[in-house]
DNA sequence: TCTGGGGTCCTAGGACCC
DNA sequence: TCTGGGGTCCTAGGACCC
């Protein structure tokens, strides 16, 4: 018997739950994103569907970009509810196996399991999730969440990998760091700088240079990935949320200065009312603002008082406005409310 | 690619105090 | 007071992920 980490990971999640309740799109480029309106600037697409996908659209990308790249394609507005409780019905079969169940957002998962047979629970969970919720999923199977994690990479579409300490360096050496789940476009340009450019490179890279070079936490932390080392622990109570927030990209970019107080007032409201049903209370506000030139910069502040009154953090919010200097046309605000963390004065 | 929205974590540096 | 070192709090900003 072992201990397994397994990761799910819903194929195409948004565009397979609209197939699943329109069967008729079904072989049909599927693209979700914002209203569903691809004349509509400043829109992107959120999931694009595997056949839409064979066009070249893939998340992240304008809708109007979408369109001319798949002009076929159905283009739908995103139903955050109807995921919301596909994803609940996912998690319910999960549960129904003998695994710990860490859920990881909308379409992931991350098991636990003790079996001698992981790519038989494997195959079992795919065929579970296709036969009783209706939708396709890939499995990663590893020793920790981050070959897991990898393994999902390689099962996908609807299929099953397995990689752990036995196959990391045959899989992974000769991959450029930005492969690895954690590593982006700018660290892997700061490996690179440092004559690191593959997975392998980063595994025989002196720890202290790496830690030299990004800090105490981060520097062995990537070492350790390049050698296919991560978190084991599998925690099933879902974690308090640290922050939540709202931000808007208007339509035109905004140039009266009231108008921009005025939104910012009534995101501060919103977020404090999601707050208020949370039973937390906020600690510190932020204001991001973005101008029409798409600089993006957040101040914030700490509440003399942890407090749940929507108009307190609304003048709080203005405050932290004033601190801009509002001479630009402004394309978004977002207003985000740190909480007060339970255990902490 | 005229570039969404919602999160988390880490690091650096200044202010302030002893 | 032409002046060290360390700790803590706070903010800014970067980076990454789905």
């Amino acid at each position: 018997m072992n201990e397994w980490i397994l990761h799910v990971d819903l194929d195409q999640f948004l565009a397979a739950v609209e197939k699943r309740r329109r069967p008729e799109l079904r072989d049909v480029p599927v693209i979700v994103g914002g209203s569903g309106d691809p004349t509509q600037s400043r829109q992107v697409v959120t999931c694009a569907s595997y056949e839409a996908r064979a066009f070249g659209v893939h998340a992240g990308m304008p809708l109007r970009a979408a369109v001319r790249k798949c002009p076929t394609a159905v283009f739908l507005a995103q139903d955050s509810p109807a995921y919301e409780a596909a994803s609940a019905e996912i998690v319910d079969v999960l549960r129904t196996f003998p695994v710990q169940v860490e859920v990881w957002g909308w379409d992931e998962s991350f098991l636990g399991a003790t079996t001698a047979e992981p790519e038989e629970l494997a195959h079992a969970i795919r065929s579970a999730l296709t036969d009783r919720v209706g939708l396709s999923c890939s499995v990663g199977i590893g020793d920790n969440k981050l070959t897991a994690k990898m393994a999902t990479g390689f099962a996908k579409p609807a299929g099953v990998y397995k990689l752990t300490a036995a196959n990391w360096m045959t899989t992974m050496a000769d991959r450029p760091t930005d492969a690895l789940w954690g590593i982006g476009r700018r660290t892997a340009g700061r490996l690179s700088e440092l004559g690191i450019g593959t997975v392998a490179e980063l595994a025989h890279t002196n720890p202290d240079v790496l830690a030299e070079a990004f800090g105490p936490t981060t520097g062995p932390w990537l070492w350790l990935m390049g050698r296919g080392i991560g978190d084991t622990q599998i925690t099933t109570v879902p974690r308090d949320p640290r922050s939540l927030s709202r931000s808007h990209t208007f339509a035109e970019d905004l140039t009266d200065p009231d108008r921009v107080r005025a939104e910012v007032a009534a995101l501060a409201e919103y977020v404090t009312a999601q707050v208020v049903e949370l039973q937390r209370s906020v600690a510190r506000v932020a204001v991001t603002v973005r101008t029409a030139s798409f600089y993006t910069r957040t101040k914030i502040m700490k509440l003399p008082a942890p407090t749940v009154d929507a108009a307190v953090v609304a003048a709080a919010a203005l405050q932290v406005l004033e601190r801009f200097e509002l001479t630009r046309p402004v394309r978004l605000l977002g207003v985000r409310c740190e909480l007060v963390v339970e255990g902490v004065a």
